[in-house]
DNA sequence: CGTAGTTTTGAACTACTTCAAGGCGCGTGG
DNA sequence: CCACGCGCCTTGAAGTAGTTCAAAACTACG
């Protein structure tokens, strides 16, 4: 039965995996012919699943990785002391695991932040692939490398910006996430909340609500409920990069 | 002669590696016989430089990877609008180079704190092992997520914690460092300025000051100019974890 | 509609920064 | 060898950005 699972996925999920607009960014585009096969007949779709469902939770054993289909998710550590830190926004194409890679327990926990569906790829049947095909662990290695560089910019970010050049950041960075998945970078839906987005940018939420005012006030953007519009991304940009003027009233 | 000096590190170089203290930290202990030797012979020491040197600026050429011999230097990456950060810094039997691993430029530069030595490795000797030699790859690659982690922890930190946990945080990081490298942990030498020390925490130098006399009031260390003793770590480590009682005067 | 949760707004507070000056150590040159 | 000068570190006082506390407004959901 669990060999019929398996024929039932490796007969159909070519065909989804071919259908799916985000096939070009899930796998390393080199994987051609029999691995292509090899790793499409193992990625699982799985049933959508509603918001707040845990994907797996820190410390947990590493069994599998996923990427998003459909819908968004955060990811978040728990540190000494019970605090909760958001990691990062998980979007479709996005490659959730890697930070566990070859790790036997999951370093973070990855919840939906709304009615999502995902792919899943065991561990087992990655780590087999890539202990095989050096180019493809090469190629996986440099996506890592990339992450490193990510989060040091993350750091540098926080170590030394305002409350607003962090706030446009993480618009800006969305806004580029979404625009790379072929949406609307202007129209930004905010799936998480404000406390997740304050978490994320290390400030409070209230702080982070002012901000947004602020912006508002100054129309570089417009928001309504959990929609947002920019509208002056140039100025955003400036801003986030803290060279912004002292403010003409 | 290109071939002379090689020959001459192949006949040389085994022992200075045999005689190196920091031998089991420095390549993947798996590597044996043929490969060890391929390793060996291309890692080649440098003669000391003095303070201030750079190994390598951000943005040129990346050549080569470095090991530590001894000494300290600092890893450092230059922002948009000028803003200079500390990423971390490094210590006999560190590997430098990593965060640029495969890329065409280095993605920060190098700079020692002190007289020291390092060992260096050419990128295309490396390259060349990893692309035939999965196991070792693989082992770079698992090393290399753990300094995912490792970022990630730090950027956590920075996030939600206040200025003494930062300075006690920094002060037990080196202690560790020290530490595995068989040195006293608790009396730590800072080759860094408080400039360094206070970038690399997200903090203003004043501040590191202000959190150095207020810990050495408290008994908890003492301080003579670059010379700090430790007296309470566990306490140190209370403190970094958030988790200090007020203080009682 | 009413209730619970989230977001916004306001006001007081605090931790850190910034600005400014003084001290200490170290290297250089007399 | 001692004195001078320069850079680094410390200390103090004032300023400020962001936090915290508290409460109102709005949204969403049953």
């Amino acid at each position: 039965m669990t060999n019929h699972q398996h024929l039932h996925v490796v007969k159909h999920h070519p065909a989804a995996c071919d259908e799916c607009r985000l096939r070009s960014h899930c796998m390393p585009d080199h994987l051609e012919g029999e691995l292509a096969a090899y790793v499409m007949a193992r990625l699982r779709p799985l049933p959508p699943v509603p918001r707040g469902t845990y994907l797996f939770r820190q410390g947990a054993p590493m069994t599998s990785y996923y990427f998003v289909r459909s819908g968004s998710a955060k990811s978040v550590v728990f540190e000494h002391g019970g605090r909760e830190s958001v990691m990062s926004f998980l979007f479709p194409s996005d490659l959730i695991g890697t930070a566990s890679l070859h790790q036997p327990t999951y370093q973070d926990a990855v919840v939906t932040l709304e009615r999502s569906s995902f792919c899943e790829l065991r561990a087992n049947d990655l780590h087999a692939l890539l202990s095989r095909d050096t180019p493809a662990l090469e190629q996986f290695l440099d996506k890592i490398v990339g992450r490193i560089t990510t989060e040091r910019h993350a750091r540098v970010r926080l170590e030394h910006s305002s409350a607003d050049e962090r706030v446009a950041d993480f618009l800006l960075e969305l806004s580029d996430r979404f625009g790379a998945l072929g949406r609307d970078p202007l129209a930004l839906y905010l799936t998480m909340s404000r406390y997740d987005i304050a978490n994320y940018v290390g400030l409070a939420p209230e702080t982070v609500s002012r901000v947004l005012r602020r912006f508002s006030d100054r129309e570089l953007l417009t928001v309504r409920h959990k929609e947002l519009t920019l509208r002056d991304p140039a100025r955003l940009r400036i801003i986030s990069l803290g060279e912004a003027q002292p403010e003409n009233p």
